[in-house]
DNA sequence: CTGAAAGCGCTTACAG
DNA sequence: CTGAAAGCGCTTACAG
């Protein structure tokens, strides 16, 4: 493979650039700018000249140069919940590790705190900063009708808009970073099948909110797989936590005493503190079984302990560093380059980052 | 957070340039340039000056400008084992996707093949691009000390050297990109140990050859999980295939009819489409389990087939960005961004990608 | 509809 | 040891 197409081209030794285009073409740099910039007010008989030219020269913009011209520095900005959850905390902490790179690349992010799943309050954030003309935002979405008015207002003002983790509709936002939680409830499904061995089991199920997509998209996926290929596993309904760590902990309490042969649980949403908590002090059978998502110290720790057995992990820092490489070329013009699937990672106590995800907060995680 | 640092330089709205050094330290322009280039022939005065100026005002260069006065392209070059290899097709294609990006970025890669796994063959290789004057190269390595010399070389003429997926001697390279093979192994026992759980089991552990690095960690992770936590789990003898299909197909056949209570096969190679061939024509115990390593379009179909059960996987396109991206960095003479590790990604056959990984060769993979 | 010119933030000769 | 000037490949007024 060889990167410069230099078979079109008089090799003339380095890339061609617009003055060249505008030379061939016969017409004056600023007319060869304002075809390939789309600019307008070009007679069509000079736009045909300057796209041929274009096309015998392989000509290919240079954004940088453009970039510099026009002193274009993005500016950005992240729409989290608020709140100290250690799923956030770390999309933060990356953020910040990031920062002196982002400077150095001309980008400035702000990261703006949003009332955590509160229709009213992300409506109200997504308005607000309408004034600030940010190049591009983040925004950890909801499902809603409601937030329609304020996004289009945005794009309109010229705002790229993309969505992290939880997808907003699909007409408001040019891209979505974020795993396809059912793929992930699915893949919780088939590991736990995997564990029983053709055991018959039962699966306590626990989540935060049916109303959280991502939750509600999981537990679908896991049914799923439940059901299509682990008839000897049943599945107890799911008790809602709202990611409350002592009800998540109460939860699985209760579920273990009421139902001694619980044999796994899976919890698709947060508060696993409260979980392992219980776990950490109360018989269960021997192979017991728990996943729970989302990688932040005391499901890191747990894991060593033999307290989790899996761990479904969204790799924020992944989808940080995502979601900055689409707005930059979606604010540029250019296309999205070509990316592959996000697919959650599977942590067991032999994978795990040799240094800690960045967070010191105490959490009421949510994924 | 905030990704200027505002604070420490009175607010002019606008990051400051070179200039703002300059007039700030009372001296030149083409001298702060020195001092912030350290090209040397300043006095110490001066240095002491401008270094004041840059901190109070909190200069970052902007390397973009940079980059473009200097007419900075990026002369790449990827040093991949040739032949018909399905993982390295995914490398190639990877590469080829990412062409039309690459040239507005002004950034070339070369693609040389190098004999796969000859210490001759890969020194033959680092001897011959010397003369090419490339700015940064990547390189699927070998552990010999034998390629120390070219390194050295190529190193000395100004070259940045990575290597990918297989490392290269510590002191000749500046980074390695690729996984950790031993937790990839300790992974994969800790599945395959879950899948028993608590039954006995038997495994064949399949292998392209010891001398292969990540070979030898894979297996040694795997033994290591194994017979720590899974003593009810006997493990066989590793048979060497050199990643020939045929031979994999056969040594799986054999151990099957030898030992017919096998629950098991990890191959940490390749050659694959062997193994799954036999696996299609021959029964084997019910709850059999099928570890191996990296998603070609053979294994992928295997996994939806229920011939393989995991496949562990190194996702190249992954790997390549980041190469891509560390290359830049060290080119740039900046530091590397913040990354985290690189972990394998773990397939089940519920979390496949949407579009089968793009190759269309036939193979000998390896990995 | 078209063109000449200054400027973005740097680097690179070149002249002292 | 120091500085003035041209140029990298673009964009943005400004003048026809």
């Amino acid at each position: 493979m060889k990167a410069s197409h230099t078979d079109t081209v008089r090799d003339s030794g380095r890339k061609p650039t617009l003055s060249d285009v505008a030379r061939v073409a016969g017409v004056s740099y600023a007319t060869a700018d304002r075809v390939i910039n789309d600019r307008g007010n070009v007679a069509q008989k000079s736009v045909r000249k300057v796209h041929d030219a274009m096309a015998a020269l392989g000509y290919v913009r240079n954004v940088a140069a453009a970039n510099l011209s026009r002193q274009r520095t993005y500016r950005l900005a992240f729409l989290l919940p608020k709140g100290r959850n250690a799923f956030f905390s770390r999309v933060r902490a990356h953020l910040d590790n990031l920062v002196e790179h982002l400077i150095a690349d001309q980008v400035s992010v702000d990261v703006i705190e949003i009332d955590a799943f509160e229709v009213a309050g992300l409506k109200n954030s997504l308005l607000s900063i309408a004034d600030a003309a940010y190049d591009g935002v983040a925004v950890v979405g909801l499902q809603t009708a409601e937030i329609a008015e304020p996004l289009k207002a945005l794009r309109e003002r010229g705002t790229v808009i993309v969505s992290l983790v939880s997808d907003l509709p699909v007409d408001y936002r040019a891209a979505y970073i974020g795993i396809n939680n059912i793929a992930a409830g699915r893949t919780a499904g088939r590991l736990l099948g995997l564990s029983h061995a053709g055991r018959a089991g039962r699966v306590q199920m626990v989540a935060g909110s049916l109303e959280a997509r991502d939750h509600e998209d999981r537990l679908h996926g896991f049914r799923e797989v439940i059901n299509e290929d682990y008839p000897n596993i049943e599945l107890l309904e799911p008790v809602m936590t709202r990611d409350d760590a002592g009800k998540v902990g109460a939860v699985v309490q209760q579920a273990l005493d009421a139902a001694p042969d619980v044999t796994a649980v899976y919890n698709v949403g947060a508060g696993n503190s409260g979980l392992v908590a219980t776990l950490e002090h109360c018989t269960r059978p021997e192979l017991f079984f728990c996943i729970v998502h989302e990688l932040v110290p005391h499901t890191h720790k747990a894991l060593l302990n033999k307290h989790v057995d899996l761990v479904i992990d969204q790799r924020p820092d992944v989808e940080v560093n995502r979601a900055l490489t689409i707005l930059k070329a979606l604010i540029d013009g250019r296309d999205i380059p070509p990316m592959q699937d996000l697919v959650p990672t599977i942590y067991v106590r032999d994978n795990l980052p040799s240094h800690i995800p960045d967070t010191t907060l105490t959490e009421t995680q949510r994924s």
